[in-house]
DNA sequence: CAGTGGTCTAGACCACAGG
DNA sequence: CTGTGGTCTAGACCACTGA
């Protein structure tokens, strides 16, 4: 298991990070226009280039609006909004964002073998043996969203029980598997509550629940691991915004 | 109302264009590396930044992986997926993603009053003209997609019975508004099949949908138009792709 | 008109994967 | 080691907005 090493963080990366903080501290507030790019440039010392991909980042984000020949602009009608796909399956920061508090309670952590489908979906062979996270988001202690992870139990570096079922799918990936994620594929659908889903959430079955269905791919093109979420929408809401291009 | 010229398109975005198409056509087969980016430089005649955002966007579409110190390779597992967003609105594409072909229908065009609600989501007064369009997306001559859109009159140039319904919604504004949308947010949602709704698509009453509302903003931040949508996901299929950031 | 963001270039150095 | 993509610079010209 390799030493994670701390490396300088790229510059483009601590200016995008520099100029959130500042939108979110209200040292831009909303709508307001913040300073031209040639001044930024100068304010930290970098290339106008630099400067650029930091602010595009925040626009692709719908953070900020650009308006060629006049300014760049706060957007003050984000709050609380997914600026991206995360929402699908960051189901911490979706709570958050929706004001709660999150915590993360292990249902159970068990091995058995893959079906088929889940088979064909992690690029392995059916009856491979997988390890099969259930867990439970909670929101302000309240039951909120249901998930379901498979994982191939060959991924692993460690035994199935040293897991610790209480972390994000990100950080049970880079701990247990040495593995980073390079995109994921994910689909949403509506169903209604089964029985067995409607208790564990708190609710009376035959609800409409948001159905989540994903899967996380790694540099390589391989499968790491799938999931299959349920929640009710009108508790959280999964709200997305898209800057056009 | 403005003439619409015609510009030389971007470069990066022609470059962008064509490797597109490249993919599509095989010429760069599934899972095989695309050429080096100077490669690609001294092929198009361009400098190095250009292609790479070409190839950046690309990447974030999850159309190509790219893997420091070995190459760009072309990503064989997104057929049929939305790329982007675009799937939360462009109802047409969606259709087409899931290999269906696609009409509109238009069901109502009318002018009424706004609600509070609406009132407040669009910026204008309670009380004031609305235009709703309530329109039917086919995939393959079977009822797919029921969307009822709101409009404020007073930002249409034109007649509200000039309207022609069966246009894409980024077409109506662009016509009869000349407004481009610079964001949209969404929200999604499960529902139940209302007696109304399932009449339209032609489903049994109390299954569950997806449910999409949109509303999309201009330049200034302003609202333009409101969207809900519904439609039986086990018909179509929501599929997107996110790659890490 | 001056100042803004939009596009593009040429070149540099680094980190990383493979042989 | 070579060649790949990752990061960054300095400077140029253009298109657009608002005064």
């Amino acid at each position: 298991m390799s030493i994670p090493i701390s490396r300088p963080e790229p510059v483009t990366q601590q200016v995008n990070t520099i100029l959130r903080n500042r939108i979110r501290d209200n040292i831009y507030p909303p709508g307001s226009r913040l300073p031209s790019e040639s001044y930024l440039c100068e304010e930290f010392g970098v290339s106008r280039a630099t400067i650029r991909t930091a602010l595009t980042h925040l626009a692709v984000d719908g953070l900020v609006i650009r308006k060629q020949g006049n300014g760049t602009f706060v957007n003050q009608r984000i709050n609380g909004v997914q600026t991206n796909f995360g929402g699908l399956w960051e189901f911490g920061e979706l709570i958050e964002k929706n004001g709660f508090s999150v915590s993360i309670r292990s249902l159970s952590v068990l091995q058995r073998s893959a079906t088929v489908m889940e088979a064909k979906e992690l690029a392995i062979h059916s009856g491979d043996p997988v390890v099969e996270l259930k867990r439970l988001f909670y929101a302000d202690d309240f039951p909120a969203i249901y998930v379901v992870n498979l994982i191939p139990t060959m991924l692993l570096d460690t035994a199935v029980d040293q897991i610790n079922g209480n972390l994000s799918i990100r950080e049970i990936l880079r701990l247990y598997c040495n593995k980073k994620i390079a995109y994921a594929l994910s689909e949403v659908g509506a169903c209604l509550a089964g029985s067995g889903v409607a208790e564990i959430l708190n609710l009376k079955p035959q609800i409409p629940l948001l159905k989540i269905h994903l899967c996380f791919y790694d540099i390589n093109n391989h499968p790491i691991v799938s999931g299959e979420s349920y929640y009710d929408d009108t508790i959280l809401k999964l709200r997305l915004v898209q800057a056009w291009h």
